[in-house]
DNA sequence: CGTATTTTGTGATTTGTTTCACATCAAATA
DNA sequence: TATTTGATGTGAAACAAATCACAAAATACG
């Protein structure tokens, strides 16, 4: 009997990432402060859902003055990165892998595919980039990089196999493409991307959207929203 | 003043597409029959929830015997396929969408991208395996092929403008890979798959796990599991 | 300088989700 | 056929998340 422990990452913290996202795009515009219900607006969200999720992440704005978008963003910066550079391995340099690894965004949010690798000498060959080394390089790069998190981009077949490897050299955290559940111990944080579900997941809601109005497994949001 | 509606996908939703592609492994293992805590157990669900969710979906199992795993596979078909084909179009074939175009995965379950396009006149005269179309043609072949979801894997700048030309045409579903958020009618489902929010939170947690015992933002669900 | 106005921040309340607990039924057994 | 056993299915209870509502604070303005 053993307890396995398993994270969830909350609500709150999603709608944060939206903040942020929405936060950027208006600085470009030039705007410097914003309302919660602004920032709620542009994000589809509550302005009174806004401030309780800047009161859990201990966000304070002013008593009338709104929030200033600076310091929001400096403040998000600090949650999400606490400063630092974090250095990432991508196993699996396939379709998947290659098009991540071309992905410019990560190195923008001081995240940095530092090593790629891939069981296929012929793929350890390819003119890349970044460098694809072979599976036994793998300790000695997360060890020489103090690598704590990466993305598993290879076949379903490999991906617990891989998973097992990564655990052993001292990866923490895993962001996974293979349609498989991995079964890692318990401080391990697994987050798995499936572009399958996502897919299947909207023609569900298309789909009985269209037929039905029984909207039985859909749930709806209605919000008050000036255009 | 105008309302919109937000169509969320309910995590039982979420979690009925977990337990497909862990009956997928069970049947391909010689499994026949479940039970609400084998799936469970599988999954990293409570058995109850397993069955509430089955009973949100209307499925029956047999008083004692558990579930038929083949029968629960087709009842998942239908609530997900409602037993048709789903003809789907790419915008955008850079890395992203040329790397999804050759996902083989999408087509076993149903899901056909029948075509993609990209503005870049260069992309178009790409060797592909499915043709890449410039944007003009996108109106004709969404009618031909009755085409009611699009994946957008353009750059963030033209995310928004492809949105509108897909809606315009007849789109009811959208899955965004473009880091922006869309502005769509009320009727229109969109689903924003955003890798970098994907990697930052599991960076996130890996941080904030090391760091302290405070598990302010995080969720953790312990369950008895046997090994 | 005091009053009106506006927006934050957060307890109280409502709404939604998960777990609990057990009646119910189907199968196994005697 | 009666009895036991074991898993389902689902209201009720517990828990969690979102919304409401308003006091508190900051600013504007007369
Ligand atoms: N291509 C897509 O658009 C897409 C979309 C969603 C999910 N996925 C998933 O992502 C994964 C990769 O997809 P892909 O299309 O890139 O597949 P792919 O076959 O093109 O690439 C897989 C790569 O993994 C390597 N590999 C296999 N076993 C390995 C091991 N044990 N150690 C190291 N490397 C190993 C292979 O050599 C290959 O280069 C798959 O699990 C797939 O289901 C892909
Ligand atoms: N590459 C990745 O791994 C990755 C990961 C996550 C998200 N994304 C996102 O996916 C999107 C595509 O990424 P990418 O790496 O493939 O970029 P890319 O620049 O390689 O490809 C973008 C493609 O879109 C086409 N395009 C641009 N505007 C268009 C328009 N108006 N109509 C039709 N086609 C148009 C371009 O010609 C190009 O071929 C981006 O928004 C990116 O942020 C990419």
């Amino acid at each position: 009997m053993k307890q396995i422990t398993k994270y969830v990452i909350k609500n709150s913290l999603k709608r944060i990432f939206l903040y942020r996202a929405c936060l950027v795009r208006l600085k470009r515009m030039g705007v410097e402060k914003v309302f919660s219900f602004t920032l709620g607006h542009e994000t589809g969200v509550s302005a009174a859902q806004v401030r309780k999720d800047f009161s859990e992440f201990g966000i304070k704005g002013n008593k009338r003055g709104g929030y200033e978008i600076d310091e929001l963003l400096t403040i998000m910066e600090n949650i999400f990165h606490k400063n630092k550079d974090h250095n990432i391995v991508l196993i699996g340099m396939g379709n998947m892998g290659q098009s991540l690894s071309k992905y410019s965004r990560f190195i923008q949010r001081n995240m940095n595919i530092v090593a790629t690798f891939d069981i296929d000498p012929f793929k350890q060959k390819m003119r890349s980039e970044i460098q694809v080394y072979p599976m036994n390089r793998l300790k000695e790069i997360i060890e020489r990089f103090r690598v704590k998190v990466a993305i598993i981009a290879v076949t379903e077949i490999s991906a617990q196999e891989v998973a097992d490897e990564l655990i052993r050299h001292g990866i923490m955290g895993i962001v996974n493409f293979a349609p498989v559940l991995l079964k890692v111990p318990q401080n391990i944080v697994v987050n798995n991307v499936n572009l399958c579900d996502e897919l299947e997941s909207v023609i569900y809601i298309v789909h009985n959207n269209m037929k039905a109005d029984s909207f039985k497994n859909i749930e709806l949001l209605y919000k008050d929203m000036r255009y």
